[in-house]
Parts: C-alpha cells; sequence; structure tokens
DNA sequence: AATTATTACTAAAACAATTTAGTTTACTCA
DNA sequence: TGAGTAAACTAAATTGTTTTAGTAATAATT
C-alpha cells in the first residue's frame, strides 16, 4: 500500500565563514567609554534613584548603541536565579503535549523566563537524572507531567527541600505536596459515559490504560460512576486495560481487546475509550476489521486531536483544554517562585468538553 | 453539533511546605570540609593529571555523597560557553514541528546540550527579538526555521559574526550562508503530481502557501515539471495560493478556493496540496460540500499526520523524514560548535516517502 | 652534594554582573 | 561658619567555577 520514493541530494558550496568573534560588550566596557563606574552603569541601566538623569540618558544611549545585552550567566550566578523553568514531560511528540506546551511556553515568554523542555519517554530511570540535570543548569522550578513509572517522587521531594518548586501538571499524584493543574477527568468521562446512555446505549465497554496513574484511575471511576447512576450493571467482561507505552504494543493489544469484546456475548453496543491513542487507533482498527462506526458499534474517547471532524466517521470526543492547563500549570509555578502563596497548595481541576460528532450517534 | 459541557472543580488544602532552601553544595564547601584548595577540587573532580589518585577519591566520594553538582552559571560565565542551544521555530503546537523537535532534542540531549524552544509565531519582530533573548542567555549555537515572514536575515548573520553558528531546518533561505536541512521538496511534489498523473489525471490542481519561503516556491516548481515532463500543458486557474497564517483565515480562504476550483470549467480532477494543513483541511471542506473523494476528486499532499490512514478517505501523503531532519541538523549545529567544518556550509536535501492511500486512486 | 624533574598541591585572577558600604560634592539651615 | 543632609557617584566584595602561574616537597640524575 506505501509505494516509498527515496533519493538524496547533496549539494555543497565551499565558503569562508569569517566569523569576526566580536565579543558581547559589558558593563565594563560601557564604564570605561565613558569614564564612570560599572556600578554606575548597572545602576544606570536598572533606573536607580541613586543615578543623576543626564548619567542615566548617557548610559542608556550608549547602551542601545553598542547592543548591550545583560550576560545571563553572570546576572545568574549573582542572583541565585537564572530566569530559566525547566519543563519535564514524557513526550515532545504528541498533539496534546505540545498543546500544554504551547501555554507553557506563552505564560512563561511573557514574563521573561525561558523554559528548558526534557523528555523523560515515559521512563522513571531517565525523569531521575533530567531532574538532575535541570536542577544542576540552576533552573527557577520545575513543571513535570511524570512518566507512568513513577511512583515514587522522592526526587521531586527532594527538589522542594532545595528550594525548587515543584508543578504537576496533567497527570498527577497524591504522592507529593504542591500545586497541581488537569483536569476533572472524572467528570469528562462521566460526561462521556452518560451522553452514550442517553443516546440509548446501555451495553457499554470502556477500553482504558494500564496505569496507577490518576488520569486513568479517575476516568475508569467517572465511566463506573455513571452506570450506577443509570442502574446499570458493570460487566467486567467489558473492560479492558492496554498497554500504550509503544506503537506497536499499543495497535496489538488493542486489536485483541477489540476482538474479544466483539466476540463476546452478549457483545457491547458502544465503546468509551479513556486515551487520546486509544481513541483514534480504536477506530482505525474497527474500520479495518470492517465494523461500521456507530452502527455497529458507537465510539466516544478522550481525544484532542485536531482531526477528529475529518476522521471516518467522525470522532465524538472528550476534549481537554490543554493550551489552558499549561498556561495555568505555569502561572502557579511562577507564583510560587515568587514567593507567593507558599503555605497554601491547590488542586486545579479544568472541565473537559464533550464534543459530540457521527461516531456516538444514537443507533434509531 | 458540539454539546459543551462545562464544570469546575476546584479542590484546595491548605498545607505547610517547609522548604528547607539547602543551598548547592559549592566547590569550596568541599575545599572547607576536606582542607584543600578549591582548585585542587575543581581539578580532582575533572580527573586531572596534577592531582594524586588519593585525593582524587577523597574529592570525589565527598561530593557523590553530598550529591554535588557543579553550578552551570559559574561554568558558563567561566567558560564564556552554556551548553545550551537555541532552537526558535514558527509553532511547537503542530505535529511536523514536534517531530523535528524531538528529533533536536535526542541528538543534544544525548550530548549533554540543553536546548531553549522559543516561538516566533510566524511574526519577523516576534523571531529578532527572541533572537537577542537568546543570544543574551548565552546560547552556544541556534537551529532555526524562519518564520515565513523573514526575508532580512540579518539578525541571523549578525548572530553568526558574534560568533554563535546557526543552522537552518526545514524552512531554507538563501540569503544566508550557513549548513541548512530540509528533505528535498522539489522531488516530493514532483514525485507526488507524477503519482497522479500515473493513476490517469491529467486536470490537477494545485494549492499552496501563499509566500516566498523555498518550502512553498520548490513544491510548485516540482509540480510544473512534473506536468512538463508529462506534456500536460499548466492551467493557472488550477492553481490558489492561501494565507495560512491562523486556522481560520486558511479555513475561509481554502473553501473559496475549492469553490472556484470546483465550479471552474473544466474543472481539476484531482488536487495536490502542498502542505499539512492544507492536507488535511481540504479534504474535511471537500467532506463538507459533499464531494466524494477520489471518486469526484483525488487528492494527494504534503502531511506528517498519523491519523492519515483513519481519515476519510485514508489520504495519500507526501511524507517527510520529520525526527531525522531535527537530529541531522542538530548534529550539523553541534559540529560547527565544535569547531569542525567552519569553512565549508552543506544543504542536505533528505528525500521524502510517497504513501499511497485511497485519496488518490485512480477513477475506476 | 648540587642540580634538575616530577608530583601534588595552592593563591589569586578571571569571568560579568549586582550589591554593600562608603566617599565626595554641593546644598540647606541655624 | 559649621553641622547636617541629600544627591551622585565609586571601590571592592560577592557569586562558583576554571585556569594561570607558581610553590613546596620529594625523587632522580649528574
Amino acid at each position: 500500500m506505501i509505494n516509498s520514493s527515496k533519493s538524496v541530494s547533496l549539494t555543497s558550496k565551499t565558503v569562508q565563514t569569517g566569523f569576526s568573534m566580536n565579543k558581547n560588550i559589558t558593563l565594563q566596557d560601557i564604564a570605561k567609554a565613558l569614564n564612570i563606574s560599572a556600578s554606575t552603569v548597572s545602576r544606570a541601566l536598572t533606573d536607580s534613584y541613586q543615578i543623576g538623569a543626564k548619567t542615566k540618558k548617557l548610559v542608556l544611549d550608549y547602551a542601545k548603541q553598542h547592543h548591550y545585552v545583560p550576560n545571563r550567566m553572570a546576572r545568574g550566578l549573582k542572583e541565585g536565579k537564572s530566569r530559566s523553568i525547566g519543563v519535564l514531560v514524557c513526550s515532545i511528540d504528541n498533539n496534546f503535549m505540545a498543546q500544554m506546551l504551547d501555554g507553557i511556553d506563552q505564560h512563561c515568554s511573557e514574563r521573561g523566563y525561558q523554559i528548558i523542555i526534557m523528555q523523560s519517554k515515559e521512563l522513571y530511570e531517565q525523569e531521575k537524572a533530567n531532574v538532575d540535570l535541570l536542577y544542576a543548569s540552576g533552573i527557577d522550578g520545575l513543571l513535570i507531567s511524570p512518566s507512568y513509572q513513577t511512583v515514587d517522587f522522592s526526587h521531586l521531594t527532594h527538589l522542594q527541600e532545595l528550594g525548587v518548586p515543584v508543578v504537576l501538571f496533567d497527570r498527577l499524584s497524591k504522592h507529593i505536596d504542591t500545586h497541581k493543574v488537569a483536569v476533572d477527568n472524572f467528570k469528562g468521562a462521566y460526561d462521556a459515559t452518560m451522553h452514550l446512555i442517553n443516546n440509548g446505549y446501555k451495553k457499554i465497554a470502556h477500553i482504558n490504560w494500564d496505569t496507577e496513574l490518576s488520569v486513568a484511575t479517575k476516568r475508569f471511576e467517572g465511566y463506573k460512576q455513571a452506570l450506577e447512576d443509570s442502574g446499570i450493571k458493570l460487566n467486567n467482561d467489558w473492560i479492558k486495560f492496554i498497554d500504550t507505552t509503544n506503537a506497536e504494543t499499543l495497535t496489538l493489544q488493542l486489536d485483541t481487546a477489540l476482538q474479544e469484546l466483539m466476540d463476546f456475548r452478549p457483545s457491547p453496543k458502544a465503546i468509551f475509550t479513556a486515551t487520546d491513542l486509544i481513541s483514534t487507533k480504536c477506530l482505525a482498527l474497527l474500520h479495518k476489521r470492517g465494523y461500521s462506526v456507530p452502527k455497529d458499534i458507537a465510539l466516544i474517547g478522550f481525544s484532542n486531536t485536531d482531526l477528529a471532524d475529518v476522521l471516518n466517521p467522525s470522532l465524538s470526543t472528550v476534549h481537554q483544554p490543554s493550551f489552558e492547563i499549561g498556561s495555568l500549570a505555569a502561572q502557579q509555578l511562577l507564583s510560587l517562585i515568587n514567593g507567593k502563596d507558599t503555605n497554601s497548595f491547590q488542586t486545579i481541576l479544568l472541565p473537559t468538553e464533550l464534543q459530540i460528532r457521527a461516531s456516538s450517534q444514537p443507533k434509531n
């Protein structure tokens, strides 16, 4: 089905680089040039009351003219702050994560903070190593969405003890006490399941991620609660937990799970899927197996893909305010860094949005 | 069609943080504790020949025991290097970009370099401001995919003059002389167009991005060349350039363009779309307008979405090796930073991969 | 025994900024 | 006139690391 056409074009030209190795202009350079002391220059640039108006103007003009830009290392060394924050996530290559990172970046860069992004690739050891690296690089704070392997949070509490505030986002844990930002996964799952029930479905399967992370467990609970509130008995044969670590495992396990579900009697008439990857992959596999959605089986799932509308059929989703999660988490962290609210930690759960499309329509 | 259910749950607990404000242990701390000089400690840690074996062991043990980690600011200040590189892109929230960033990150973090990602949001002024910020933060090098507004590259050549190497990726320009990494857009477009022709299509429209960037122009050229090589005359009424800066403008302009194409007589029987967003959005809009793909009109386009298989119909794409673009660009930059190849610049064009699915199948 | 090498260390400078603790100078007021 | 004070500046210390230049002490060579 896939026709691969390969070719390499390598063009190269040989040119003199001619780097002139212009060193940055420093405070002392300005001081020397204007025959004043470096401290005066420093104060002039920070608009200190101790400096006269003419001197200030002189310095400012010279600085602007010579494109002076303070050395971040020197300043960081002196102040013990770097004006940078670490962002540690499982993977950057993921639509939902990219949206959250966008929110983080926007909030931080507007406030003069730089972000250093690192990936744990869902590995606990990698996560620990990255925390060490980030600490060494002098971050003022850490935003983290822990790996799914992470059960021991001592690397993070230790960071807190070292004076580096930590904020959890997307994936929360009760094993660390700090600000936390995510969506209300329980309610999102409850709403999705309820929507299926309201559309006349009673035999509802559930496919979730095989992890202890609250993201997954809360969604499972929301599903169960919706069934219970509607007087529908839970059927454990309709509930599947699968390993989503890598794409192949996911596909294989999901395919098996779907087969088991469809072959089981009585078979479910709808599925609520708990993660982005499971939801879209599920649609693909059902399609491949020749099932018609929602005629043979209805589908709704957590997903933030922009392409939900274009899928076949268009996919009903529980949509998360990803950008807002990121920017709120960043806001919480910066307020910790700047010494506010340090004696009371919040857990903020944002509402999800039910986006109803074709895949969950009633059978009629 | 979209039923929005909103709710906010805010739970909060009040807890003592008890940050103990443990300062990092420094070289001097170790020196004082062991009654030796700081320089000895420094040398012991870097395994210098000038230090005796017992002293080395003493220092190393003490350092490990007390979790010594060198202060990156101090080291950076002294060495004039930060072991961090700047990555300046138009937007992080984009599947293709996230994949490239993944490649960059992997290559860099394996070699002890941190990446600082900033977004220009397609704004030239923002790009310039970010370059200044990155320079101020002491980056050792810059990876950049310029904004579509960027025609003046003096902010980048200036950076080179200051001794900071620059590498272009994905979006190239002839206005700066340096290493460049992207795909062979001409060949990718040529192959896609040729594929349509081989499938019996002769009336082939083209929708491209309204920019001077080589990404767009090369793809246009590839399209034209394929037509020419097949003896098909170019029809300018079938060629549309649209503004993709924001989602709404894109949708609006694309919708108009499609209407014009389909209403024109003779009407095209296939479309080759030049960017990810245009390709997927095009499919969505054709679907919405009730056209059947490929029956009414065939479609193939540049796109790196993982969901191409699940789309309705599955979308034939020109796929780019995004991860490889990123990691190769990073490799080129690090080699510049480490003083290799500074007098000969390369442009590396990776091959694209034609992924043929349902949307470009022959009519019968 | 005197000279040279080698080993194993140290003091102090350098990096670029901020900050502490003053020092001038000019001016006010009794 | 002389004390007091505000304004406008500066020298030097500080931050943590690396590096230069140099010092002892021991070992090897003549």
